[in-house]
DNA sequence: CGAACGTCCCACCCGATGTC
DNA sequence: GACATCGGGTGGGACGTTCG
């Protein structure tokens, strides 16, 4: 995000950036454990140090103030403070120009190593190595990721980072505080958006579908409208998901379902609809997984529900943080299409 | 020794901030 | 919002140093 320039106005001194904002506790630092011990304040003035810098460069106060655009006197004044604090002249007039002490050549010696500690920090940026990584990412999701996406995920990061970890958390209202505190990584699923400060990426479509067993005494290749309000339903309870939206579907277009079992999970429901004449309305990329041993079938709902997005969620605290990013990058290499 | 140049100091001004 | 305070900047004069 761009700050805007909300009218500030121009600041009337243009010094040149020698050193950063909040770099006068990496100076005083620097200062504190040297040999010429504290100035006689440790409110460092950083504008003073730039000017004494630029002493040192110019030997002359005249030169110094017109190459930081200020007055001549602003520099003396700024001198005589640097004078008091460090309790020594800093700089004598000679036939030479300005010269400095052995006091202010052993503080600008200090300043330079702090100038360098200040860039190094500026410089400094988190590398996240996948291939050596032990970090532990954890993910919520609904169950159905256990089925649909670990298979494929953990394949493909035991290829190409064998030593990273997945926790995988069930989905609850409480997904958006453990994003943005860290303690969960990503969300995936269908979920609801989660507002301003969170970031999600569409990863591929999905829709509901109906599966019942094999061999289903009255459901045969077509589901009807009256089969679906007369047969007994198996049902999920999915809190913190975007799943909310076939009950409400079924509300609106006013149809009845008969619930006979309501379970916490998907991981569940291939064994029971197995051996029950339950209908269950699950996401297809679910269904697909249970279809797979030949023992349940998959029909089309017999009414409308518009088809879903499956994303990956995330905090924007985290949408720069280089293994946030890598994760994302895997997520979205495997599951994007 | 005086001119030129550079530094220092003081009075004043301005903007930011705190207080009521 | 008005006022006081403070920090820091400016202009200008005084003073010091250098050099021809």
């Amino acid at each position: 995000m761009v700050e805007g320039h909300n009218g500030c106005k121009e600041a009337p001194q243009s010094y040149t950036a020698v050193w950063p904002e909040g770099a006068g506790a990496a100076i005083g630092a620097a200062l504190s454990g040297s040999s010429i011990g504290r100035p006689a304040t440790t409110n460092i003035d950083l504008k003073s140090l730039i000017i004494m810098n630029e002493l040192h460069r110019t030997r002359s106060v005249s030169q110094a103030a017109e190459n930081l655009r200020v007055s001549q006197s602003s520099i003396s004044m700024s001198l005589a403070k640097l004078r008091r604090q460090f309790n020594d002249p800093l700089f004598v007039r000679t036939s030479t120009g300005m010269e400095p002490t052995p006091h202010a050549l052993e503080v600008l010696t200090l300043l330079s190593k702090a100038e360098r500690l200040i860039q190094s920090a500026l410089q400094h940026q988190v590398i996240f190595d996948a291939t050596t990584s032990e970090r532990i990412f954890h993910i919520c999701s609904t169950d159905i990721a256990v089925l649909t996406l670990l298979p494929t995920l953990m394949r493909r990061l035991k290829e190409i980072a064998p030593s990273i970890q997945v926790d995988l958390l069930p989905m609850s209202d409480s997904i958006p505080r453990l994003l943005e505190s860290g303690e969960v990584d990503l969300a995936v699923g269908f979920i609801s958006p989660m507002g301003a400060g969170f970031y999600q990426q569409r990863l591929f479509r999905d829709r509901f579908v109906c599966a019942v067993r094999a061999g289903h005494p009255r459901v045969q290749d077509e589901l009807t409208l009256q089969q679906f309000e007369l047969e007994t339903h198996l049902t999920v309870a999915t809190p913190g998901t975007g799943h909310s939206v076939l009950e409400r579907t079924l509300a609106a277009k006013k149809i009845r379902r008969k619930v006979g079992l309501r379970v916490p999970s998907f991981l569940g429901l291939a064994p029971i609809l197995t051996n029950t004449d339950y209908l269950a309305v699950v996401p297809e990329q679910l269904g697909q997984s249970f279809a797979s041993t030949g023992q349940i079938r998959l029909l089309q709902l017999p009414f409308a529900i518009a088809p879903y997005y499956i994303l990956q969620h995330w905090h924007e605290r985290y949408n720069h943080d280089p293994a946030n990013v890598w994760f994302r990058s895997v997520m979205a290499e495997l599951f994007l299409r």
